[in-house]
RNA sequence: GGAGAGUUGGCCGAGUAGGUCGAAGGCGCUCGCCUGCUAAGCGAGUAUACUGGCUAAAACCGGUAUCGAGGGUUCGAAUCCCUCACUCUCCGCCA
């Protein structure tokens, strides 16, 4: 046995038991194959309709043919059970031998084809919904609100990982030190900081807007990552364990949407709200210039997530409510912001509508985003067999699935910061945050 | 790390000398009946996915699959064999 075996074997435990995912919606893409394909456009992203189409086709030619043989076996096989002398029944099974071949064969090559078929759909991002605005780039996303006034410091704003270095707070040599570029050791009331503002927003969530606080694993399977959608299209972007097939979490998205994963829920339980704290972790491959000083782009960084199950009916109506839960932090911490739609050239993977949330950042001069907010519709709930139902005996629906960063705690930090510097070099903590920071009104 | 026990439908729970078992029974639920209301009682029904036919679409009718997952033996597997995952108990180790 090789070194590499016994490790696999060592740590088997990848795969969970929960039924495999069940098909994307084929039929409603074989039925709309251009809308479809028209809205997809405008996101900038091609359909391979012919491969579908081929695809389909084969597969539904195989399943006939399997299913035709498996009713004729099943027949014959169940007269074969009712003969009392069952040396009567030689030559019949003798066929029957044959036939069972051929079915072997053929669900063979049909496993092939929706294997296949299976990872094309699952390529396939999610239909923007009508009213997400229609564009090629972020230079098209459409400024919704604002709220706020950028304060008059009267002095040059600094950028926060100076104030955060000459109060000793933020250690960004050091954090490279132990482990690596885009990782940061904070430091007293700097850690503090970080730690007041997720209990901060945890009990803003729990205790004023009704969400029940999780929380949940860091690592995920694989099958967590594809209900999602970051799977498989954007594994280049996670970091995974080694000798088990386990991945380090991008986003409390993915382990508290999946907890639904192959559940069908009770309509009057709808919509389930459900924060959590939790590190995220993402490689941040292909953003190599950007963003390399301060806290604004780390490989680890801490957010508490807002996740909502909804009616389909009702889920655009809970996309304002969880927007309006994740502005109301900024509200509380008195700092201006404003929320941008984004447009189809710009929403995510397994987003149909998206609304950012833009802290102003006054020591860079400009709006950065600290939370985005999204319907994803029925996307992630086919993917993960999340259903419900209307009522007792209904037929099981998808549910919208919706989540929204409440609020990425680093760029927090970074806006509280810069927002809250003053001339004498020190920050004043925010008066909503004080009875988390022990009082404390000012880092210096 | 070692030893053992389990995983069945919304839930509980039968079913292992392979055959008519998608699966007894109970609970729950739905509809109907009955009783002046309630309770009790009686009758019927009660999984999901894919797929063929019909259809504008459904309803509907038919087929296939599913008894933790995957594979094997067999004419035929919830039942036999193998691999894996998970749950529980005991021992060891450990924050």
């Amino acid at each position: 046995m090789t070194n590499e075996q016994g490790n696999a074997r060592k740590f088997n435990f990848g795969k969970s038991n929960v039924k495999a995912l069940p098909m994307l919606d084929a039929r409603y893409l074989r039925e709309n194959l251009e809308s479809v394909e028209a809205r997809l456009k405008t996101r900038g992203e091609g359909v391979d309709i012919a491969l579908f189409k081929e695809l389909d086709g084969r597969r539904r030619e195989l399943l006939l043919q399997s299913e035709t043989l498996k009713a004729l076996r099943n027949k014959v096989t169940e007269e074969i059970g009712r003969l009392k002398d069952k040396s009567q029944g030689q030559e019949r099974m003798a066929e029957m031998r044959e036939v069972s071949q051929k079915i072997k064969g053929i669900d063979e090559s049909l496993k092939v084809v929706e294997e296949e078929l299976q990872t094309f759909l699952l390529t396939v991002p999610n239909i923007p919904n009508e009213t997400t605005p229609v564009g090629k780039s972020e230079a098209d996303n459409v400024v919704v609100r604002t709220w706020g006034e950028p304060a008059a410091l009267g002095f040059e704003a600094k950028p926060h990982w100076e104030i955060g270095e000459s109060l000793n707070i933020l250690d960004f040599e050091r954090g490279a030190k132990i482990t690596g570029a885009r990782f940061t050791l904070y430091r007293g009331a700097g850690a503090k900081l970080e730690r007041a503002l997720i209990n901060f927003m945890l009990d803003l969530h729990t205790d004023e807007h009704n969400y029940i606080e999780m929380l949940p694993p860091f690592m995920v399977n694989r099958e967590s990552m594809t209900g999602t959608g970051q799977l498989p299209k954007f594994e280049e972007d996670l970091f995974h364990m080694e000798g088990v097939d386990f991945f380090l979490i991008p986003t409390a998205e993915v382990p508290v949407t999946n907890i639904h994963r192959g559940e069908i829920l009770k309509g009057s339980d709808l919509p389930i709200n459900y924060c959590a704290y939790t590190p995220c972790f993402r490689k941040e491959a292909g953003s190599y210039g950007k963003d390399t000083r301060g806290l604004i782009r780390q490989h680890q960084f801490n957010k508490v997530e807002l996740v909502k199950f909804a009616h389909p009916a009702d889920s655009y109506n809970q996309l304002q409510q969880l927007l309006g839960n994740a502005e109301e932090v900024l509200r509380r911490l008195k700092i201006p912001y404003r929320v941008v739609e984004l447009c189809t050239g710009d929403i995510g993977f397994s987003a149909a509508k998206t609304f950012d949330i833009e802290v102003w950042l006054p020591g860079q001069h400009c709006y950065r985003e600290i939370s985005s907010c999204s319907n994803f519709e029925d996307f992630q709930a086919r993917r993960a067999g999340i259903r419900f139902r209307q009522e007792e005996k209904a037929k099981p629906e998808f549910v919208h699935t919706l989540n929204g960063s409440g609020l990425a705690v680093g760029r927090t930090v970074v806006a509280v910061l810069e927002n809250y510097q003053q001339a004498d070099g020190s920050v004043l903590i925010p008066e909503a945050l004080r009875p988390y920071m022990g009082g404390l009104e000012r880092i210096s």
